[in-house]
DNA sequence: CTGTATCCCCCAGGATACTG
DNA sequence: CAGTATCCTGGGGGATACAG
């Protein structure tokens, strides 16, 4: 009787609350995208995602690592050396990104706007 | 030199945690989900957001219309009603949440595999 | 019915130091 | 170079009570 309203199943809705617990956290986007397209070593994506700490990246890469995003592969040269990369289903997820960045990018001026409108009220 | 990567671009990374703030918080998507395509009332939106409480469905909502992406219209009627929808903006986010869902449903089974084989090792 | 005001706890994540 | 171990703080968000 009511709407489908399928969106707001249950399942689904703690579905979307999952992906976003994943790249909501500070820094799982910003590596993400930093791995686009390449493979990058530690110290590489440490400079790049600016002022993150090894302690976070760290953390963050596991997390990638653990839910198949990201691959970690270890040379035991030495000094040592470790690659990271996206897999298939993180360059699935970089696509997803990118939709959320051409919409930001989009209302981005509308937003800033409605919130001056909204503060000066 | 170096690859393009715009979407690395600062500003524009910048942007997308803009927008993982305002729906990564823990009720924002549960809100607008609720919203699509009917207004509705507080109260209603409390009961159906489940054990969201009312002091951060508030929050939550204030969060929404500040950027533009609700609209609220009070009646002073008695008792009090107020009615909750989505702007063509909220709509438009909707969309990508969409994506973001159908990017979830297709990569749950996966994830939760890559999960367990990552912790039982 | 539609909220606001308080209090309080927990933990994401920063700073810093140490290791193989 | 590539991390781990500790310590510590801010604020997100729950519980509860009150208000128009």
């Amino acid at each position: 009787m009511s709407q489908p309203a399928e969106l707001c199943e249950e399942g689904r809705l703690a579905l979307i609350r999952d992906v976003l617990e994943r790249i909501g956290d500070k820094w799982s986007v910003v590596v993400i995208c930093q791995l686009d397209d390449t493979t990058r070593r530690f110290n590489e994506l440490s400079r790049m995602s600016s002022p993150i700490t090894k302690r976070m990246l760290s953390a963050t890469l596991q997390g990638l690592e653990r839910d198949g995003l990201v691959t970690r592969t270890v040379y035991d040269t030495k000094p040592p050396r470790v690659d990271y990369a996206l897999t298939p289903r993180g360059i699935s997820l970089l696509k997803v990104v990118r939709e959320l960045a051409g919409w930001a990018e989009a209302n981005a001026a509308g937003i800033l706007e409605s919130r001056s409108g909204y503060d000066a009220r």
